[in-house]
DNA sequence: CTGTATCCTGAGCGATACTG
DNA sequence: CAGTATCGCTCAGGATACAG
């Protein structure tokens, strides 16, 4: 289960239904790795290390466990040596990242007109 | 500004859009503050303060001020005495704010269907 | 190749007291 | 009323080594 440190977490009261999301969504790479599944579907696990520079093994591996129990990444595992498992978006995992994209367009109106926060002051 | 510990925070480089999102939205109360302040327009820092229970004065005076200098936060001082401070949503926030309603229809789906994080293992 | 097992750091947050 | 100032803590995340 995703326990972050959110209002609400854990005890199961959420406000207006923005908490509940903001906890599958709330590691630092689970935006990313949503997207990446949804660029690329049936991703092995090094690929999408490789697509998520700066993401180490551990962040990567507890991520993909904890977004797989939120029931937004399916998992699996072929019996195979070399051992081969291939993630992608569930059903419910493609509709949340359905439901970013109105975000995500507001991101990009932001950086286009330079008001992000980073680049400039 | 807004200094999470998100991938590309800091120096502007953002993969496709979500992630300058989610570092404005990125504190534990952000999207609270967003909601309140859409459904009670114009509010005083103590009104938001028992608007969002279990926040503290040093988080919330923070965050403010991080939406405000992130451009989604109005903060409009009135020079009397005793002190009053109206708080509200700029266009931008509004729009955020707008952004981020099929995030919540998303979570208030999974929360209906009893596959919210927390009350469910 | 696909992960665990440890250890560690620090940002983010909370509690409390205090100020104009 | 509307905030700062300080201190402390927790836990998400990073580094590295090891395992099946």
């Amino acid at each position: 289960m995703t326990t972050l440190n959110r209002p609400g977490a854990g005890d199961g009261r959420h406000i207006c239904g923005i908490d509940a999301a903001m906890e599958v969504i709330g590691g630092k790479w689970k935006v990313l790795i949503l997207w990446a599944l949804h660029e690329h579907p049936r991703r092995r696990f090094g690929e999408l290390r490789r697509l998520l520079p700066g993401v180490t093994e551990k962040v990567l591996a507890s991520h993909l466990r904890e977004m797989e129990s939120d029931g937004v990444v399916r998992r699996v595992s072929y019996d195979e040596v070399p051992p081969r498992v291939e993630y992608s978006l569930t059903e419910d995992g493609e509709r949340l990242n359905d439901a970013l994209r109105p975000l995500a367009a507001w991101g990009r109106g932001r950086v286009s007109a330079g008001q992000a926060p980073g680049p400039s002051s």
